[in-house]
DNA sequence: CCATATAGGCTACAAATGTTACCCTATTAT
DNA sequence: ATAATAGGGTAACATTTGTAGCCTATATGG
């Protein structure tokens, strides 16, 4: 089975995917036949049946508009909260208030109740970490060891690899020029979540 | 005007928002009337009446299923395919190559026609794009030096740095292990795109 | 040459669907 | 008390809409 799309089928469905964003809801076989300038509803159909046979539309029998562009999947989306920016070097800033939202594929970043950190600094650059990218946090007050985390020291923010050394805790770099960090009874330490996923934008 | 819903009409609007999400186009006043028990379709259309004047939805006269959900935040986000395999000059991919679809926000990724690419091998490990990680690509037949591009070398995709040195081409991995590649005459070189984004996923 | 897929025109029919009219009972605010 | 809103019931009606059959034409592959 050819599952390439002819020019004609691609118009088809070009206009059933902007129908659908502009309407809300699918077209019926006429209102596709006015649009692509076709006489009969049994032509608009025999579009909608090469397109389903090529699977990339599901359709129900009987059933008016009953058109679903496979893919456009909207659904499982989550809105996480951009939470200010977090210095990845030596500890500086502290979380700031919340910068906006961002909806992101539930599935892809599976985590309902994160937000995400833009960092700053090259501590982390060993980890594919680096400054300006946006990392999603998943909250939680503990860690594995070799976990990367993002952490409260003595009221300032900061992501490092997670290191439990017996009873010390030691905050890991991933940049040799940037020495680790052993976090002593003195300082004031609490885990604000995992980084589960990275995103870098190259432009 | 009292924006407020009573407990039926959140009923209504819950099983609308769940019927297109699992349908993907709306309920029939029928099909209303059968899901919350209601006998006349004039009762469903009375609470879609209402959903309107309040704001929730908006209706077109005289057209079957036209109903809109309002608000529901879609606005700015887009559907990129994930891509298993590349081939050359594929402007719409046809489907046995598509693992899946990702919703993405626009803001943040902001490229209408792109796709991903999952990451096989450690070529760019420098770049920070590891094995299993994603990039996001956006077409193009061009590239400058030093962008990171998706190219078909001998029918076969790679992604690498592009540089071009006088006449000749190489495409440098980033990674000390692996020396770069002079693409000579004799070769079969097409560039798909530039990886404009990574996603890692650390769990 | 034949079969198949693509693309389209035309007509008719039955089912799905929105619309309208009129009925009722509560509850709440005027 | 009266009006307005919310919620539901029954029936009839007109339109929208999907389905079906039959026609022509072009291109492609065996």
């Amino acid at each position: 089975m050819d599952k390439t799309l002819t020019l004609r089928q691609k118009e088809v469905l070009e206009f059933l995917e902007g129908f659908i964003e502009a309407r809300g809801f699918p077209p019926s076989l006429r209102e596709i036949c006015a649009r692509l300038r076709i006489k009969g509803p049994k032509n608009a159909r025999k579009h909608l049946e090469a397109l389903e046979k090529k699977g990339f539309i599901r359709r129900s029998a009987n059933i008016s508009r009953a058109i679903e562009v496979i893919g456009r999947a909207m659904g499982g989306i989550v809105s996480m909260p951009i939470a200010g920016s977090v210095r990845a070097g030596a500890p500086h800033l502290a979380i700031e208030d919340i910068l906006g939202h961002v909806a992101l594929d539930g599935r892809l970043f599976n985590c309902p109740d994160g937000f995400l950190l833009k960092i700053e600094g090259d501590s982390m650059t060993g980890a594919g970490i680096e400054h300006g990218d946006l990392v999603i946090i998943r909250p939680q007050n503990h860690a594995d060891t070799n976990d990367i985390i993002v952490a409260m020291l003595d009221n300032e923010a900061t992501v490092k690899r997670f290191v439990r050394d017996g009873a010390r805790v030691v905050l890991k770099p991933e940049n040799p020029a940037i020495p680790p960090i052993v976090v002593g009874k003195d300082r004031e330490f609490s885990i604000i979540g995992k980084v589960i996923s990275v995103i870098k934008r190259l432009e």
